[in-house]
DNA sequence: GCAGAAATGAGGAACGTACCTCAAAAATGG
DNA sequence: CCATTTTTGAGGTACGTTCCTCATTTCTGC
């Protein structure tokens, strides 16, 4: 009737409780027939080790380390927010989070952020960050000491991470490629893509996808080169005037990264806001807005509470070498329009 | 430095330990100046219960009921699968899962189910069920004698259940109808709706929602009236073959419920497999397929294993008297395309 | 068959909270 | 100021697990 205990495995099992003990935190020296019948015991009644009474024992609490780049970025902001969200719920279960931010272009204040994390103080580390041989050297030490590392948002497949909390680029490029394609319906024209830099990961997987679909399916539609733009709505001002006067036919614009407000003004401007069909990633204030306003027809987005949430999770998981519950931290991407827009009240209630 | 407990809280107000206890867990005798003073040294601390910690002493379980119709529906046999799912996991937070299913049409077995549980055995109840004189009383008669109630999937507006675990149908169906409004881009003909019966508050909801948004912005497409199903293949293959003959310029279908592999059948019979823009609801192994295969352009959804752990999530927290995380309770409305299908494996691992 | 090593048993303390009892102190009413 | 009631204190046990020590038993190789 009522849930088994440590004792009822024991008794199951013909053990003593020490034993038990041992097979189940993976302690030496219990022979393998042994072990064999501790959980053959644990198989037969059910046990489920009760987590709370387990972490209560333990007396540990884990101090997780999160690394965000120390951008503008709406999306960064808005997920450096859901992660402290994320921990204030966390901490219920014993998981603190150390939420530290380093300057965006700056890899050796990250490295040096990295390098002051030790074993004996953090149980784990989340990282935003790009590839680079600094990265990857500095991941490396913490894999070495037994710090699990995870990659948030953008992957590090290169690395030894542990695991990658976000979603698939190359697909979420897809994803915009096929609602750009069908929006175009009957159009043939050009398409424009916008981005911040082409450096990281994603940029580039995001734009890899878009082509391909583009080109497969949707052969009337011309993906011009990507405009970077490197955060000055200047840039974009400039390039994507002159595509607009020369080409004479850009039918739709993609933005693999920020950019929506100078987009708007620049459209504005010239009188022709809403005439294009515009995709673009993430959701945030701005994107938000020009979706409501109809500026925007979708946003490829993933849930940054969810990958806040996620990332703590997996570490914690990781750090008590538990298990992950796949489906529940598989991030979905997301396509949001004006009508499934999520309420914007992203602030947690407690 | 570490986290405060009920001792730091004893010592800070002055009192002793029993006292804490009782202002804590508000049990009677008790001077109000001395609630205040252990609130405020509660608030001095930051002092927050150990949860864990809690609910072992408590030595409580929630035995939490979940309440499915037994259709045959492809959606729904995925939401119970995902319910044992989540029913596993929280198993390790003492929350369990009875699952009783009730013949779809019969809502007097639903009203037995629902009558023969007792506060002293059941700690939740979550439903999915039509919103009936029947089930009103049923679910009056649980409230009151506290048990928690929550609506799951379909709504339940006018009856005293706690909380609604699912989507806004409404916006689910103006999601639709944007998305068949776009993929029509160009074109001008008319919709046929399908649905398995207009009786469900779901299926009402949506298509009044997908009306709206046809008529407010895509004025050259016509909406035809709905044809009901009643789950059987051959009412949707005559009802609609006639539109097709008769109408000629029907250029898309919304399928409110399902009867997916039905539609392909016909269309395949009649050579015009993919020449509409074919939307439908909820992520089945059918509409997966449809997907895949290019015959659906586009899935409104919800995530089952979302839904299944919130409604246990929310229902525990209900039973506790505990706040409730609206970030993380809130579903979305997931838009499915072939790009961003999620991975079929939705066998959860353990 | 014996020494040494490996495996197992027995028992206890601890984690933070809930909940109980009984006694002592403080407040209250007359 | 006394009797009565209310409030508070002190101390204990329990929840299910972890982790420790020390003793005992069982294997292993020679």
């Amino acid at each position: 009737m009522t849930r088994p205990t440590v004792i009822d495995i024991a008794r199951e099992a013909g053990v003593s409780l020490a034993t038990v003990d041992r097979v189940l935190n993976a302690r030496p020296g219990v022979r393998a027939k042994t072990i064999t019948a501790v959980n053959e015991a644990v198989a037969r009644l059910g046990y489920v080790r009760d987590i709370a009474a387990a972490n209560l024992a333990r007396g540990r609490s884990y101090r997780m380390a999160v690394l965000l780049p120390d951008s503008d970025s709406q999306f960064t902001e808005t997920l450096a927010s859901a992660l402290r969200d994320a921990a204030t719920l966390a901490a219920a279960s014993r998981t603190e989070m150390l939420l530290l931010r380093y300057p965006a272009e700056d890899l050796h204040a990250l490295a040096a952020h990295l390098a002051a994390l030790q074993a004996d103080d953090i149980a784990g580390v989340a990282l935003m960050a790009p590839e680079t041989p600094v990265v990857r050297d500095a991941i490396r030490r913490l894999r070495s000491e037994g710090i699990p590392v995870v990659a948030l948002g953008s992957d590090l497949p290169n690395t030894a991470r542990d695991h990658f909390v976000g979603i698939d680029s190359h697909a979420a490029g897809r994803t915009a490629g096929t609602l750009m394609g069908k929006f175009c319906r009957g159009l043939s024209g050009q398409i424009v893509v916008v981005a911040d830099s082409m450096q990281l990961r994603d940029s580039i997987e995001r734009r890899r996808g878009f082509d391909e679909v583009m080109l497969e399916r949707f052969p009337s539609l011309k993906v011009l080169p990507t405009i970077e733009t490197h955060g000055r709505a200047e840039a974009l001002h400039e390039a994507l005037a002159a595509r607009l006067d020369t080409a004479g036919g850009v039918v739709g614009i993609y933005l693999l990264g920020s950019g929506h407000r100078a987009l708007a003004a620049l459209l504005r401007a010239r009188g022709e806001l809403g005439r294009h069909v515009v995709i673009g990633h993430e959701l945030t204030p701005h994107t938000r807005a020009a979706l409501l306003a109809g500026h925007l027809d979708a946003v490829i987005a993933q849930n940054p509470g969810h990958l806040a949430r996620s990332a703590l999770r997996v570490l914690r998981a990781k750090a008590e070498r538990q298990p992950i519950d796949e489906g529940q931290e598989r991030l979905r991407i997301e396509v949001v329009i004006r009508e499934n827009l999520p309420p914007e009240s992203y602030t947690a209630t407690f």
